[in-house]
DNA sequence: AGTGGCCAAGTGGCTGAGCCACTTTGCTGC
DNA sequence: GCAGCAAAGTGGCTCAGCCACTTGGCCACT
């Protein structure tokens, strides 16, 4: 209800001429390398300033979709205007668990091959350090979430993957959610610790079966629970 | 040598403004919610146009970097204006191969395990359909190139998770280049397309850990294929 | 036929002055 | 105190204009 008293939308002209420009390109068929009308043209037709049609090109220009040449015209980069979604906000919108938590399965399991293959002594360190962080957490009733967190941050790092470790990135607010749930559980700290021993042994070890399938077993769990409390329309 | 000749750098003004922010941010310790100095008086103090100054904060407001309220002033949303790195730059910048396929083999097996749980009817005919595609490419001698790829995009939408299918097209041009040179080894298509056929009867049976287990041994001798004939230092 | 000089038209780059809309601030009068 | 209001400050947007650059056509020269 108090939906209606939400801030008023106040958009800026410049957002609503790039709306304009992408429907123009939309229907008109325009593709990579065809020009855009001059902006004085697209001033004129749109019936705003040239000022407000040159910010609106600024606009598709710092999102790569146009290039400017000067005096020589304004051009598409690609058959469409439409801005790639950043992944943020798809997984801000897609704030759905299941999602995530697949989506962390299939990385995680991989980091933690890559880790037992990589993991230089320093990563083993860092692993070691975070592992100890946490089973003091835990030894004291606390929840281990930090302890936690720096474990599963050492995995990565210790993989040695610029790109998944991105990927890790971009969800990394929704895994903190979940690990807050699940390590309030009563008893979840004690079994994660466990379990991230294993990870860490087999990691150690050089064992990258093992550390995937230990990495494997304990997400799988922390899903469980995880879900046991969640429902579709639980969007929180 | 012919470095010399690659088109001339001609910076825009506005872009000049947006680092000159950057930097006083940085400089003078600007943090989230403090605000940027008047537009008119950031004009005069740069020697630009106040339009110039107004291009470059419309700049740092599609980056989701600082607020415009009108009538009152401009505000850091952050600490620093320094802009995210896209995932698309660091994919980019992170060419080198390794990193894009092991990124795939992690994203994709789970995608083929949740194919073989959730794939529909409709799902079912477009994988048969792109099978059939590269079955027809290839007995005519063809790479199959555009059959495959389908193939796995297929896969991709019959798992149904918004969030891998879209961490699979911030990585989708690289894997296409893979593509092409593993398909164009000799022998290469038949195999390939028989590993496909194990994929999809695994997927349509829904049977979750041997559809991931046929795609994981696909992708690993398709990787195989493309790193005989990588170097670290070649970069093409 | 090819080359380079030249010019005019078209287009983007940028400016300065100005007015309007909105927010903030602080004074005024109760 | 405090509500109301006016002035100051700030961003939104426009207009008119000049400059810089690109393009294409024409021409003289080789």
């Amino acid at each position: 209800m108090s939906e209606a008293l939400r801030p008023m939308a106040r958009p800026r002209l410049y957002e609503q001429v790039v709306e304009r420009l992408r429907q123009y390109a939309a229907e008109d068929g325009l593709g990579a390398g065809d020009r855009l009308p001059a902006e004085r043209e697209l001033a004129q037709r749109l019936g705003v300033s040239r000022a407000s049609v040159k910010q609106a090109i600024v606009v598709l220009e710092v999102q790569g979709l146009v290039e400017v040449r000067h005096g020589g015209g304004t051009y598409l980069v690609r058959d469409t205007l439409d801005a790639a979604e950043p992944v943020e906000r798809l997984v801000e919108r897609r704030r759905r668990l299941p999602d995530v938590l697949e989506a962390r399965e299939a990385m995680e399991t991989k980091l933690a091959e890559l880790a037992a293959r990589r993991r230089t002594d320093a990563d083993l360190a860092v692993l070691d350090d975070a592992l100890a962080h946490m089973a003091k957490d835990v030894e004291d009733g606390g929840p281990g979430v930090e302890g936690d967190r720096r474990f599963h941050a050492a995995v990565t790092a210790a993989a040695h993957s610029a790109l998944l470790a991105e990927f890790m990135r971009s969800i990394a607010e929704q895994i903190g959610e979940s690990r807050n749930e699940s390590l309030r559980q009563p008893g979840r700290p004690k079994r994660s610790l466990a379990q991230h021993r294993r990870i860490l042994e087999a990691v150690r070890a050089g064992d990258p079966k093992a550390a995937a399938a230990a990495m494997r077993r304990h997400l799988r769990t922390v899903a469980e629970v995880r879900l046991l409390t969640w429902t579709p329309e639980d969007d929180s």
